[in-house]
DNA sequence: CTGGAGCGTCTTTTT
DNA sequence: GACGCTCCAG
């Protein structure tokens, strides 16, 4: 989108009452026509950089300008990030009468909606959030108990298939009952299990959170008649990439008539099919809603005519896509540079040299970006910027949560908060070591789950629970005081307090401080961050449920910050909604782009054609193509090939560079 | 039964 | 190159 426009909006400060003249400026007659359009459904199909986030945030200033309640306006967008920005840019157009509506993800909607409501229907709302690391360790456990080996049957599969169901709105009985082969009831059994000790920890996983929003709305009409009048107007971002379970919940909350929903997308940019996102929601919203309204967006703020085309040749190559073209006023533009490295580290010197060009002429560190087909391509370029002082940040908030130490530490802090939380029991019971291993956890969670009590007092009542020795027994009683203890404070003192003093008195702190210095010193300064955040948060007034929320659902672009002076690294799926002035897309080589696992499946390879037909629309002035003609795979060097998308670039748009750029 | 040392094993993309 | 898992000593 055009850069005047955002930044008027953000000078715009705490504005009173704009009028309609003001929300309006600077948008083109179908971008108009898209904010003001007034009751019923509406279909933005909005290409890459076509202004979709101007528009979202225009249209819901416009709604609240036209007398809509800011807490009946539900806006979905797919990260925290997206949904921060979109609350900011309404602010600064709104000012005070913005706060209320309801900007989030998907998945904050729903826990927001489940804690308000479960209690009503006599089920806890104090759930923990499974993420997928929580995900594995159960299954693991499941396939024990159900003595299936995690080779037959490996964990992430069966996983893979749970999400699948559930992004159908498939229970385990509705699974069972449409099992097939084999392999699907056994998953089918996996799946029953699964879910009942998700059930005894009073935890629910990602998909789990929008599925069951969508049961209880399509079980309970009171509550589904309450949130229709509360939410009377929905907006999706990213349509394109929303699954069953999300298609169905924005379909039960807009059922009323007339019908309030507004959703944007743009069929070339799904790239989520691997988790649910079905391409036909987009493709089928007029089906659903015969008598909704279509707006196209066509005109690119973003990029050079160059790019454009380029990005255009390649995607027409799918067959599978509404046809259309993104045009603009900017003619012309750089070629697109191409460079065919020797090496692997080859590629990474290039790409860090051409960087430090461009910031020697002045383009800011945060407006280039590198992006690649899978993490694992990152370490090689944050080594070479290493090694050359250029900074750099990866897109990547998930990592860090993901990160044992820090993953540990939210585990001592879930163990406050959520009673029957067993999987984080299971992650810090022995770390640091006290002399209570896996038997005597699976003695302790037996006992938690027989006799239904939470953690904290099957510790303290650790005499009571057989085959333990008197040493654990002792052990296992001053841990569950600890325990209690600090979760009784917790409730008063600060957040960051609270951390500090259950990592400080489990021991935890020592036990990071007596590992391998060279390992310990990373890890604390990790913890020293995760601390300075959740002080952030506490003077945010945030709770301790708020923080756990946020490191559950916190997402790739979470940390990404414009403001730092640094040269952004992220897959390309991270990318998605980013925009930068110059990208460098490398690894374009067969088996990375398109990715092994996807070569031989067409609708497969569609999608990583659209992934690169994303990362390509990403850029603004500059695009480079990189790849490597040797690369170090798993063991050893092998010879790959380019990319077969690249061929589909027409050759006069491209510029080939050699080695000294 | 716990806890440390060493060995194979994977690495698509994510809320 | 990080991680989980197996094996073995205490």
């Amino acid at each position: 989108m055009p850069r005047d426009r955002q930044t008027s909006e953000k000078a715009a400060g705490g504005a009173p009452a704009p009028d309609t003249e003001d929300i309006l400026k600077g948008l083109n007659p179908p971008q108009v026509e898209a904010v003001t359009h007034g009751e019923g459904p509406l279909l933005i199909l909005a290409g890459a950089g076509s202004g979709k986030t101007t528009v979202l945030t225009r249209r819901v200033a416009y709604l609240i300008s036209q007398g809509v309640h800011p807490g009946s306006v539900l806006a979905i967008t797919f990260t925290n990030k997206a949904a921060d920005e979109l609350k900011t840019r309404i602010e600064a157009l709104l000012g005070e009468r913005a706060k209320g509506v309801w900007a989030m993800t998907f998945h904050s909607a729903c826990v927001r909606i489940l804690r308000a409501e479960l209690p009503h229907l006599g089920r806890s709302g104090g759930f923990s959030i499974a993420d997928d690391q929580d995900q594995t360790k159960l299954m693991k456990q499941v396939l024990r108990e159900l003595d299936l080996s995690e080779k037959q049957y490996p964990p992430g599969g069966i996983l893979h298939n749970i999400s699948g169901a559930k992004d159908n709105l498939l229970g385990p009985e509705e699974y069972a009952r449409d099992a097939l082969t084999f392999y699907q009831t056994k998953v089918a059994q996996a799946y029953s299990l699964y879910q009942k000790k998700l059930q005894e920890q009073d935890s629910l996983d990602f998909d789990d959170l929008i599925m069951e929003t969508v049961l209880m709305l399509q079980r309970h009409p009171d509550v589904l008649v309450k949130y229709q009048a509360k939410l009377s107007h929905v907006l999706v971002d990213e349509y394109q990439d929303t699954n069953h379970a999300q298609y169905e919940l924005t379909r039960l909350l807009a059922s009323a008539p007339p019908h309030n929903i507004a959703v944007v997308g743009d069929d070339d940019q799904s790239i989520y099919t691997f988790r649910g996102a079905d391409i036909r929601n987009i493709l089928e919203f007029e089906r659903d809603y015969p008598e909704c309204h279509v707006v196209k967006l066509e005109q690119n703020y973003r990029s050079t005519q160059v790019i454009l085309d380029g990005a255009w040749h390649l995607v027409s190559n799918n067959i599978k896509r509404k046809d259309k073209r993104l045009w603009t006023a900017r003619e012309g533009g750089l070629p697109i540079a191409i460079y065919a490295a020797q090496s692997g580290e080859d590629e990474a010197r290039f790409v860090a040299g051409e960087v430090e060009q461009l910031v020697l002429r002045g383009v800011r560190a945060s407006s280039i970006a590198i992006l690649y087909r899978v993490n694992a391509q990152s370490r090689q370029f944050e080594d070479e910027f290493v090694a050359r002082r250029l900074p750099y940040s990866v897109l990547s908030g998930r990592r860090f949560y993901e990160r044992k130490h820090i993953k540990d530490a939210v585990s001592y802090m879930r163990l406050l908060l959520y009673p029957k939380d067993l999987v984080s029991l299971d992650r810090v019971l022995s770390e640091p070591s006290r002399g209570l291993g896996p038997a005597a956890f699976d003695k302790i969670a037996a006992h938690v789950r027989e006799a239904g009590v939470s953690v904290a007092d099957a510790l303290a009542a650790a005499a009571y629970i057989k085959g333990l020795t008197a040493p654990q027994r002792k052990a296992a009683a001053e841990f569950g005081g600890l325990l209690a203890e600090v979760a009784a404070k917790a409730e008063t003192q600060p957040l960051h307090h609270t951390m500090n003093e259950i990592l400080e008195r489990s021991g935890y702190l020592r036990y990071l401080d007596a590992q391998d210095p060279k390992d310990a010193q990373g890890r604390l300064e990790d913890l020293n961050e995760f601390m300075v955040s959740a002080r952030v948060a506490h003077e945010n007034g945030e709770s301790l449920q708020d923080f756990l929320e946020k490191c559950s659902l916190a997402s790739e672009q979470d940390n990404y910050d414009e403001k730092r002076e640094s040269c952004v690294m992220g897959t390309l799926h991270s990318a998605k909604g980013l925009e930068f002035e110059a990208v460098f897309l490398v690894g374009l080589e067969e088996g990375l782009l398109p990715h092994a696992r996807s070569v031989g499946d067409n609708h497969q390879l569609e999608e990583e054609r659209r992934l690169m037909y994303v990362g390509m629309t990403r850029a603004k002035r500059l695009l480079c193509l990189t790849f490597s003609w040797t690369r170090q795979m798993n063991l050893g060097q092998s010879g790959v090939h380019v990319s077969r998308f690249v061929s589909e670039i027409p050759r006069e748009l491209l510029e080939v560079r050699t080695w000294e750029g």
